[in-house]
RNA sequence: GGGCGGUUAGCUCAGUUGGUAGAGCACCGGCUUUACACGCCGGCUGUCACAGGUUCGAGUCCUGUACCGCCCACCA
């Protein structure tokens, strides 16, 4: 059976003391001139691998876990392009968004203001000023796309350094305008369908960003609070009261309604009556509802324009009144209270309401809240103190105050009514590991709410709309103006829409464009219709989608696995890749998830460096798929001595043998050239490893594979080698000594490959010393192909000769151990007691056996198993 | 409150159809052995979290409990 990999070369060239020191950059520069890693798209979509690479975010800089999970879908890249398919492995930075705007301000000390007209001629200043300097959209994304080129260059450099396998050819960035472009596309043709639509209505709101924010960027935080036990009076029954429990008191004057359960015995009367609140003296109906919780506070509560969902549940639910006090900035704004004051702040006591508020007007909720007390407690509708409590608060994951709820116009993507077809979805998805899947599910399945896909940010793709404006001024959101495809990507703060001109815009008559971007998801979730050239490129877009993997860490199965599945869906209808491999994170020996500090003083480069790009890669992959890994230097270390290992395992491998024919090191292994049972033993042996690697590695589980591989090659080099040194020198003959260099180099060449997706470059290294072409594209081993070399006539038996011979030299080692002997030291009398099916064996493993174990005398008797060994003296003369 | 993982040697972790408990690191002892001292050989180390159950036999399957971690939740 032929095997085009294996191709030595006549001029074998080992260095006589081989090193890892330098490989990285030689063979780094190496690959990309020689374009190994470069896609051939020729290949039909059934001969490609692609990948949906992660596009790391850079405004930041990466970290122990980039790459560790890199090197994870390196490792299955550079095993798909072994295996014969032609790899589709871009690599995006993700320079959109709020991380980058931050940063931005903060570099060149500007202030986006979509007002302003583009100016051609701006610079930024050397320093940031005191002072913000404000400046246009397109301005202010110029400076984005500016400072993530430099950052995209130093994450290249790390990527490289380590080995990543990717086609520099093919790179993206969300800011970049195929991704704009792609983004626009796919949102029109949301808007068309029906997908997308516009709504005014509460949303989750970050006072200190003034944006939108969606329900998979939310998390809880854990602050402490207090419960305020506040009356309300009856609005008809002067004296009554009504206490309720919350803790936010501040909220008041924004309360529209109290509500208790339908079941609660002891509100039930109270049911459609009304009372008055505290301070502002508005009228406000007593609601059933069911998600009122009678174990919670007092069994009542007050609702509030809006204090949490619920709120907003029930607000929606009840067909309550709108009371919105709290600005966009997180303020309370200005009121008028008392009949004919602001709309729905009618009150019975207008000038008591009207002084209380405005100690309010202007001030945070936190600021309002202490505020209030002061007054509730001056007015006695305070009933004893606050009781503290730690309570979960909902915060924005970037934010650093708690979310208000606020009314506001969004954009939306209808998700709600296709839940159980995403959840389907996640059935035909092959998930690795599997039980990572339910993360998805749950998601689905507890999703509130359409996806709100508007930010009102500027670093960001635009929505690609425009509005007419009427003669009065107010504007038309219900018939949005859209460009035709071919015009995109468009900006509608510079851009203008068809039959309109520049002049017009602002004016009544006239236009005004969208202000708002897209949060950075919905441009991600769109990574393989960009990567893939879906709308330029459909030849391409044929050959990789849908593609084979998305990579990724579980805590953004939730985020980007979830909305590039919507995506998919509703552009496509089919998932967007067939699997799912969801890595772990890196933690600290403690346990704790690798901090930004920690990150920063173990820096990727650092570690490079200290332990080699090999070392480092042994230990990620080591680290199996989905599980967290603790970060552990010392498997650097190891990984760093199994390469330097391998090359001295290569160095003795490929050494010419001392023999009169001038066998040399690198002869080409022929069908049945492996003879001799240990050898035909541990081809067989290695067969098996090569069988299971394979599918281990069509399940993904790489880190299974680097272990099979690593538990055979140390096998390999202290027991075979050991076993067979004498024989493949020519000791014994050159028959002897051919069928020793042929399992050795076979085991060489299929070894090397098996490590070559975890250990690049000394793989590489040692393949140049003797091989032509590059390893990364030489074939994964085939254990047909291996077991053609010993034959036709099987192996049977040859398994328990190698076993034999491993367990007799054990014992004589253990003996010259014990006896604290130099292993030199000969053994002069072994016994071997054995049954005599094992003992049938000994013929074919003697001479091994005899030279390995410097044995003099050996005798056999049968019996239960045991080896009985006298150690002799080392002869007077022997070389040391 | 719901869900998902985990609990095996001092540490980090394997253990895939149930069949006498494993690796590496660390530790101890020994050895310059014509690939490698960035090496080699040998040794020490376990109520497999706990309690039941199924089975001839359970780290492995079932039930429950505890603890750790993560995800989610309408937390007034």
């Amino acid at each position: 059976m032929p095997d085009p990999s294996f191709s030595p070369r006549r001029d074998v060239a080992v260095p006589d003391k081989p090193a890892l020191e330098g490989l990285e950059q030689k063979w780094a520069a190496a690959w990309e001139a020689d374009g190994v890693y470069r896609f051939d798209r020729t290949r039909d979509r059934a001969g490609v691998y692609s990948i949906d690479t992660p596009p790391p975010t850079v405004s930041g800089s990466l970290h122990v876990g980039h790459v560790f999970s890199y090197t994870h879908t390196d490792t299955v890249a550079r095993y798909q392009r072994m295996r014969g398919r032609e790899v589709f492995y871009p690599m995006g930075w993700d320079d959109n968004g709020l991380p980058t705007e931050r940063r931005v301000q903060n570099y060149y000390g500007v202030r986006c203001d979509p007002s302003l007209p583009y100016d051609a001629t701006f610079t930024p200043p050397d320093k940031p000023g005191k002072q913000p300097i404000a400046v246009s959209r397109p301005n202010f994304i110029e400076l984005c796309a500016r400072l993530t080129l430099e950052d995209e260059k130093v994450f290249e450099d790390l990527w490289r350094r380590l080995g990543l396998s990717v086609d520099w050819h093919l790179t993206y960035a969300t800011i970049g305008t195929a991704a704009q472009k792609v983004s626009q596309a796919a949102f029109l043709r949301m808007l068309a369908r029906g997908d997308a639509y516009q709504n005014e209505a509460p949303t989750l709101w970050d006072v200190d960003f003034r944006t939108a924010v969606a329900q998979a960027e939310l998390e809880d935080r854990e602050r402490p609070g207090a419960y305020h036990r506040i009356r309300f009076e009856s609005a008809t029954a002067a004296g009554a009261f009504i206490e309720i429990d919350t803790t936010r008191p501040e909220l008041i004057p924004a309360c529209v309604a109290l509500v208790a359960h339908p079941d609660d015995e002891r509100y039930r009367h109270l049911i459609g009556t009304e009372v008055l609140t505290p301070l502002f003296g508005v009228r406000v109906p007593v609601k059933a509802h069911t998600l009122a919780d009678p174990e919670k506070g007092t069994g009542v509560a007050m609702i509030c324009t809006f204090g949490d969902l619920t709120d907003v549940t029930w607000w929606r639910e009840l067909q309550l009144d709108a009371r919105a006090i709290i600005l966009p900035n997180g303020t309370f704004r200005a009121i008028t209270w008392g009949p004919g004051g602001t709309e729905g702040f009618d009150t019975a006591s207008a000038g008591r309401a009207q002084a209380a508020y405005d100690q309010l007007a202007g001030l945070s909720s936190e600021k309002a809240r202490a505020r209030i007390v002061d007054l509730l407690r001056e007015s006695g509708d305070l009933l004893g103190e606050p009781r503290p409590v730690m309570h979960a608060v909902k915060f924005f994951e970037k934010g650093d105050r708690p979310l208000e709820i606020l009314t506001s116009r969004q954009w939306f993507v209808r998700t709600m009514d296709k839940r159980d077809a995403l959840v389907a979805l996640g059935h035909q998805l092959q998930w690795h590991p599997p039980y990572m899947r339910a993360r998805y599910e749950n998601w689905v399945n507890g999703l509130n709410g359409d996806w709100c896909i508007s930010r009102q940010r500027f670093f960001g793709v635009a929505f690609p709309v425009w509005y007419p404006i009427h003669q009065d001024g107010s504007i038309d959101y219900a018939h949005p103006l859209v460009p035709d495809e071919s015009r995109l990507p468009v900006d509608p703060s510079t851009d203008v829409p068809d039959g309109y001109r520049p002049e017009q815009r602002g004016v009544p008559g006239g236009f005004a464009g969208d202000p708002d971007v897209m949060d950075t998801w919905a441009t991600s979730s769109l990574s393989p219709q960009i990567t893939g050239g879906w709308l330029d490129d459909p030849d391409l877009f044929a050959r990789v989608f849908p593609m084979d993997v998305r990579p990724q860490a579980h805590d953004i199965i939730r985020t980007w696995l979830f909305s590039t599945v919507l995506r998919s869906h509703l552009e496509h209808g089919t998932l967007p890749w067939a699997n799912a491999a969801i890595s772990g994170w890196v933690l600290d020996p403690d346990r704790k998830k690798m901090s930004k500090s920690k990150g920063n003083v173990v820096t990727p480069m650092g570690l490079l460096e200290e332990h080699g790009s090999d070392g480092v890669r042994y230990w990620a992959a080591s680290g199996r798929p989905g599980v967290d890994t603790a970060f552990d230097a010392g498997q650097m270390k190891v990984g760093r001595r199994l390469a330097i290992k391998l090359l001295n395992a290569a160095k003795f491998a490929l050494a010419r043998p001392r023999t009169e024919g001038g066998v040399t090191g690198a002869v080409a292994v022929t069908a049945g050239a492996v003879t001799a049972p240990i050898d035909r033993a541990l081809i067989e042996r290695l067969a098996e490893v090569v069988e299971g690697a394979t599918r281990d590695f069509e399940a993904y589980d790489y880190a299974r594979v680097l272990e099979r591989t690593e538990s055979f090659f140390w096998f390999f080099c202290d027991n075979y080698l050991e076993l067979v040194k004498s024989r493949r020198y020519g000791d014994h003959g050159e028959g002897p000594a051919a069928s020793a260099n042929a399992a050795m180099l076979a085991s060489l060449s299929t070894l090397l490959r098996l490590f070559a997706p975890f250990l690049p470059f000394v793989t590489e290294e040692v393949w140049s010393w003797w091989q032509t072409g590059s390893i990364h594209r030489a074939a994964w081993p085939d254990a047909a192909h291996l077991r053609s070399l010993t034959g036709t006539a099987g192996t049977a038996g040859d398994a328990a000769a190698l076993d034999l011979a491993v367990q007799v030299l054990g014992e004589i080692r253990r003996k010259k151990s014990e006896e604290k002997k130099p292993l030199k030291t000969p053994a002069a009398r072994v016994l071997i007691v054995a049954p005599a099916a094992s003992l049938a064996h000994l013929p074919g493993i003697e001479i091994d056996l005899k030279a390995a174990g410097l044995i003099d005398r050996l005798d056999t008797v049968e019996g239960d198993f045991r080896v009985d060994v006298e150690l002799g003296e080392i002869a007077q003369g022997t070389p040391s």
